[in-house]
DNA sequence: GATGCTATTGCGAATGAGTTGCATCTGTCA
DNA sequence: TGACAGATGCAACTCATTCGCAATAGCATC
């Protein structure tokens, strides 16, 4: 897929312009998000990028997340298991249905609903600067 | 609020019916949970129930949470700032509405919401077990 | 390409929420 | 009242994440 270069160069660009050091071990680290399709946690993500380049430790992830984070080209998100998990923030925005047997995560949309939170938040008098949706569920029994 | 000395009295019926110990610790945590009208993490009610009886130790704290979550007498969420929260189930079932500035939560309830949760879900082939619906915001400047 | 400044790194130690092992204590039921 | 399994306090532990620090390496300049 050539979404992912394009991603993984907007991360670079993104850097670089605010004139923060592209180092060898945050290219490894933005091109392993570039490329996650999942909803990996730090010490996935610390794996698959070690894989590629073993100078890159565990702390450095941690920074590159949070510097990520803080620019907004990632989103981290604390499901019900205690560490965070991180996914691209240029996917279109969704929300989670996380299967309580498996760990699996499916997304969803729903325009009704996001339409009925802005609703709700402005009725109490706030505007939604983010919000979190999941859902727990089980597989439904087929009869 | 007489609704207080009622929910304290269900926690003891359950764990006392369940053949678990009403022990002193437990019964001072229970009070302070039932007086709860806000989300307080272990820490905060660990002060409140040693101020009422300085017996009671945060390990026990935390075990009891642990026990009556697992009966399903108070739930427990985790917003974003790292520990859990808990309040009680026997209240209605409601969403949260986090306030980004000062840590404030409203609740709420959509009916809407809830049915187009469960619509979602039955798509996926999936039963909704629970779900956690949080909203972040900034109160609405007023013009 | 070499130089210098300073952001960034790896390491290991620290933090903070939550859990657990264990010796002691205490509800509960006979 | 006595016995005993379950519950407690304490301290030590876990696990995710952060931090201090000395060494390293981008990158702008020459």
């Amino acid at each position: 897929m050539s979404g992912e270069i394009e991603r993984y160069e907007r991360f670079r660009q993104d850097l670089k312009a605010a004139g923060i050091r592209v180092t060898e071990q945050r290219k490894v680290i933005l091109r392993v998000l570039a490329e996650a399709h999942d909803h990996p946690d730090a010490h996935a993500l610390f794996l698959r990028a070690s894989a590629v380049d073993a100078s890159v430790s565990l702390s450095t992830v941690y920074r590159t997340l949070k510097l990520l984070e803080e620019r907004g080209a990632i989103q981290r998100h604390a499901f019900e298991d205690g560490r965070s998990r991180f996914e691209n923030t240029d996917v279109e925005h969704h929300d989670h249905l996380i299967d309580l047997d498996t760990g699996q995560v499916f997304e969803f949309r729903s325009e009704k609903i996001e339409r009925l939170q802005a609703e709700i938040a402005a009725e109490l008098g706030y505007d939604i600067i983010r919000h979190k949706l999941e859902l727990y569920g089980r597989r439904r029994p087929k009869r």
